[in-house]
DNA sequence: GCCAACGCTTGACTGAAGTCAAGAATGGGG
DNA sequence: CCCCATTCTTGACTTCAGTCAAGCGTTGGC
């Protein structure tokens, strides 16, 4: 729709990503001849679950939400990808169609490559399935790495190991400023937005603050420390009875 | 260490796997010469976490586990494969490390494809790389569907899920042999061995009887209806109360 | 044939997280 | 500016699943 260009900046971007870099540069500006930069408006979808793949799409900034709708009607938070962050390039490559849907949860810049180029680049330079490999690899292995995350880690800890991972520094203090809203990363860990806040309660007593937008971290090896613990049942208290007693 | 063969009924098996069947005649033969035909026991490790990938499996007979390891000591596990399905074939292109361990969990026969016939293979056949692409789509799938699951549904709901999976029918009363033990069952479902056993007991009102191995299901679409039911908060019996009244 | 090991089940209890409901805080739109 | 919608927090309660412990049944070694 829009006239956008593509500038330096975002050039170097998207050479950085796993899937471009490997591929010669003549490839890289034949693909970037047939995509269009896109402005994509927070709430509304790039693509939805079962369509066929037409393309697919790198971001070069906000965040796109990736999910699927459960027969219940809920969705399950499959990922949330920022700038550099490739989408949708496997099915794109093998002719099927998207497993999940894809909507904007923060303004959006974002190059789209439509399918039909990329199946002629594969005849073209047949190396690019080798460099596709490489970024689905990536892939892989966060899947892997979050349902590690869901069956082993409580949500204090699921939510610890979320800011270690934003954090600028690996030990001591430091300001976190959270990507996106609370609601959303919710999603992302699993759990639902009230459950959250409770987790941010819990985390206080490893020194994290909170402050709306902003979390201040004590010192973050503590925190990474209790990310990692062996299901936290800490704050026991000893000569605690419930209820009445029986009979 | 044995002298095995593949024999016709093999070759059928490993041409229908994904990132085999897109392959030429002539790649699968220079494959299969490099390769080598296992028997591998029970409880033995076919590779560990984290090593560098130096071969990938086709799995012929048996089961594969594939789980990672958590700080806390006990395992999370990733999937359960058996004949047809490819293992790690991902790193073993891209040259990287086994993301997860793999564990024999019934006497298997493996075809153990080494990494460098791969690597040769990559130069003299191009296609190759969009050929493992495709099976690499299957894995990315799965373990989507997994998430969607941890996320979505509670344990009797996984377990009816499971067990709809392994049904011969879609409809309509039929009977169904665990493939594996429960133990790895529970573990594939991402819960503990009690709790399975409960989850068992839960389906009985769905229409489940259970007898050691050997499972009857009433009607498959009934189970499957409850696989999909947006968390059973059914059976609760009306005037029903718990312990002693407050106050 | 006995005993130990293992896989599985059961029960009682605890803790984790979802649900429901009510409120505070924020942020546009008219 | 006010109003309404959205987001976030809090509290009370319920359900789900892990833990600990005991018990049963099968299997395999001696």
């Amino acid at each position: 729709m829009s006239e956008l260009r593509i500038d330096r900046h975002d050039r170097e971007a998207i050479c950085a990503a796993p899937m471009f870099s490997a591929l010669p540069q003549e490839a890289i500006d034949s693909l970037l001849g047939q995509s269009e930069l896109q402005l994509q408006p927070r709430r509304t979808m790039l693509f939805e679950q079962d369509e066929p793949a037409s393309a697919f799409y790198l971001v070069l900034d906000g965040w796109v939400k990736l999910f699927r709708m459960t027969v219940s009607g809920d969705e399950a938070v499959v990922g949330v990808f920022a700038r550099g962050d490739c989408i949708a390039e496997v099915p794109c490559l093998t002719g099927g169609h998207y497993p999940v849907s894809a909507e904007v949860v923060a303004d959006a810049r974002l190059l789209a490559v439509p399918a039909r180029g990329i199946a002629e680049l594969t005849r073209a330079s047949p190396g690019i399935g080798l460099a596709m490999l490489a970024s689905t690899s990536l892939h892989l292995r966060k899947l892997v790495d979050q349902i590690e995350e869901l069956k082993a880690r409580t949500g204090p800890q699921r939510l610890a190991n979320f800011l270690v991972e934003l954090a600028p520094v690996k030990q001591g203090p430091c300001t976190i400023a959270l990507p996106y809203e609370k609601l959303l990363i919710a999603g992302r860990l699993g759990m639902k937005p009230e459950s959250l806040s409770r987790a941010f309660q819990r985390l206080q007593s490893v020194g994290v603050r909170i402050n709306h937008n902003t979390i201040a971290v004590g010192d973050i090896a503590r925190l990474a420390e209790f990310a990692g613990r062996e299901r936290l049942m800490a704050f026991r208290c000893p000569g605690f009875r419930v209820g009445c007693a029986p009979g």
